[in-house]
DNA sequence: GCAATGATGCACT
DNA sequence: GTGCATCATTGCG
């Protein structure tokens, strides 16, 4: 029902972890209000030898977060003006996270499309990570912070576990790199679902079955 | 529909 | 000074 998510959920393989979080309800707590949705798109980013890491340089002070416990957020700013909200996997010290790309929002609308701006279609409220942190109101004083405690602003809810055949694999969104941080598959989204970011004809083309 | 571009702050070379 | 794991707007067809 309303279990959150332990730190055992997230001290694994990055990928495993990605594809688990899909159908998760991703849940914030602003003024006593709750606004949730579920994670229908997401991104893995493994170790410093991943082209398009933030952990590409090694060990930073923006970066600090992904090296350390599981379970922490790392939220950063981006072009200026739009945050990204990973969460940390894997062991402390192995630097590794997931991008949460897309939400199907669930709870708090009013509020959500009130953070995006009112003239926006409800389909974008949370169709891009940037978009998705404006809804949730997630900014960098969220950074760093614990998902798996009991107080936190921001955790996960289980959910039953997203069928095989719902699940297409992509490679990444805006990578650099060399061919292989390109092409390879690590972003991990539902088929079918109209809350995907990106366009159409570039997910349909790249629409696979995951593992 | 789509591509091009501007907005904008901060980490890092 | 440069370059972003982005989004909204514009201008074209």
């Amino acid at each position: 029902m309303n279990e959150h998510l332990s730190r055992a959920f997230f001290a694994r393989p990055t990928l495993d972890v990605a594809r688990d979080l899909l159908g998760k309800r991703l849940t914030r707590r602003l003024s006593g209000e709750r606004l949730s949705g579920y994670i229908i798109e997401i991104e893995a980013y493994v170790g410093e030898d991943d082209q398009s890491s933030h952990a590409r340089p090694g060990l930073t002070a923006r970066n600090a977060p992904m090296y350390g416990p599981p379970g922490f957020t790392y939220v950063y700013l981006i072009y200026g003006m739009y945050h990204c909200l990973n969460f940390v996997t894997e062991r402390e010290g192995y630097p590794a996270a997931v991008l949460v790309r897309a939400l199907e929002p669930l709870e708090g609308l009013t509020t959500q499309q009130h953070l995006r701006g009112p003239q926006h279609p409800p389909r974008d409220l949370a169709r891009g990570p940037g978009r998705l942190c404006q809804a949730l109101a997630i900014d960098l004083t969220l950074n760093a912070r614990d998902v798996c405690a009991d107080d936190a602003p921001l955790w996960i809810e289980d959910a039953p576990p997203i069928a095989e055949s719902r699940v297409a694999r992509s490679p990444r969104i805006g990578v650099r790199g060399d061919d292989r941080a390109v092409s390879i598959p690590w972003r991990f989204y539902l088929r079918e679902s109209p809350w995907v970011s990106g366009k159409v004809s570039f997910n349909r083309h790249h629409a696979k079955t995951g593992q």
